[in-house]
DNA sequence: TCTTATACATAAGAAAATTAGGTATACTTT
DNA sequence: AAAGTATACCTAATTTTCTTATGTATAAGA
């Protein structure tokens, strides 16, 4: 992921985050997906997507199916059960962590 | 830092932002204050946060000043004035990423 | 006396990214 | 027709930054 490498695990949990919102994705259609929805503030490299993407499936958390859409290969991804389970587990850590951030970036503002 | 292996170059951003706040603080002083800010979510390991210390003091951002207090030696470290600009320029590239990263994770929010 | 807190530091290893490369098809532009 | 851009997958070497483990040392508290 671009955008100055920031996070570290979040690559993933951005995944689990828009498979969530839709059924089937592909790689490809994921880095258009994330570029789209940040006015082109992040751009997922394929060489963090991919290996992230095997990953997640390894764990057990995605299962994919093949396509052949307009001669080229497309494979798309979905949550199993368990990456849906992990797709919530993960997206409230990272809030939480988030807030947390905030806490320490602007203390001023206190738990609020 | 703890908190599940989240953010990446975060501790480096944590540190000057915390020392814009504060003048001078030691490295045990930041990983107190940090766990104080976020009520224990966050701790930041001694083999993380002294080396980030001392790449920031070799890029310049940052000065030390050694203290012996109660037979105890304490290394204060200060923002310079270079250290001052690139605080400034980190937490809000940090702040953007949030940003960014909300509008991936809560897409309905759109840029709200 | 032993443990905890304070205070610094480094080194080995793991995790996750970047950068760079590779393959291949389809579409658009020159 | 050729060349470039977009689509679509992939891996490998390197870098960065973290965790975990270890080491030194003093002060305070049980």
């Amino acid at each position: 992921m671009s955008s100055s490498k920031l996070l570290k695990g979040s690559l993933a949990i951005i995944v689990l985050r828009l498979l969530e919102e839709q059924e089937k994705m592909y790689g490809y259609e994921i880095t258009q997906k994330v570029k789209e929805l940040t006015a082109g503030e992040f751009k997922i490299t394929e060489g963090a997507l991919y290996p992230t993407l095997h990953k997640l499936e390894a764990e057990g958390y995605l299962t994919t199916e093949t396509q052949l859409v307009d001669g080229r290969v497309r494979k798309y991804y979905s949550l199993t059960k368990e990456g849906n389970a992990e797709a919530k587990a993960k997206v409230s850590e990272l809030e939480e962590f988030i807030l947390s951030l905030q806490k320490v970036l602007n203390p001023k503002l206190g738990t609020l």
